[in-house]
DNA sequence: GTCCATGCAAACTGTTTGCACGCGC
DNA sequence: GCGCGTGCAAACAGTTTGCATGGAC
């Protein structure tokens, strides 16, 4: 876990940015939890730790973060946004309407999807959101 | 276009909801338009022909002709909604991330990926939203 | 006439920003 | 110590809501 932290280190300094406190902890509220924290979430988190931090400041580390690409921001509840440690395999989301569970899954066929629009269209994709609705296996009578 | 006006106002009235002439106006200005608008472009062409319609109807008008079926919502700029009618071909989105530019595309392949999450997870899809964002060909140099 | 729809303004939610102080390096 | 980062509160955008009036049927 240090080499992880060191890694996130030399990515934001390469850029300017320095490790603070607060940055360091709301990387590993994300990396701790595997599930898709909106910035409340993590903000509330967060404060259990360091009473003082502030929602700006989460929402400043979360714009860090994503710029450097060490997290990944998806539109899961229509609303307001969700936050996810950037992942090797692209995947996407299903959220269930019933119970709100978000179940990730993989599609490769998504990579076809690009390649057609870049030979057909001359379209270059750089970001990809997927995001399926409706009723999950458990939520099905 | 008078046989789509009155398929309008059977679908709203099966509910029990009316055809005003604000609902019909806002209709006719997504019907024309074939871009994807947002709430705001809605009521600024709306208040052209009705200078006392408010912000607040139009969220409701869209909000109702949405749950009929009308006209389908999507986050395309990341941040507010916007709206078209709703079609029988499926489609999904493009978004240049240098012009702003919307390009609608289908991709066949997004029914394989509903069908094989329904047999291997049990996942009943009722919505779709891909959205892709990038440079489009007249952007890239 | 009934009851849904509207207009207005105020509230609300998620997010961003200005500014003085704090702290990583 | 320099300069980015933080905390606080106020601002902001998009959207929703309470309430009295208006209009479709």
């Amino acid at each position: 876990m240090k080499n992880q932290e060191q890694s996130i280190n030399a990515i934001l300094r390469a850029h300017g940015h320095r490790l603070t406190r607060q940055r360091r902890l709301i990387m590993n509220i994300i990396l701790e939890s595997r599930e898709h924290l909106d910035a409340d979430t993590i903000f509330q988190r967060a404060k259990a730790c360091n009473p003082k931090i502030s929602l700006a400041t989460v929402y400043r580390a979360l714009a860090t973060l994503k710029k450097e690409g060490l997290v990944n921001e998806h539109p899961l509840g229509e609303d307001h946004m969700h936050f996810e440690t950037a992942q090797l395999t692209p995947h996407y989301h299903f959220t269930c309407k019933q119970c709100g569970r978000v179940i990730e899954f993989e599609a490769p066929q998504v990579l076809e999807i690009i390649a057609t629009l870049r030979q057909t269209k001359g379209l270059q994709v750089e970001n990809v959101h997927l995001l399926l609705s409706g009723t999950c296996d458990l939520c099905q009578k």
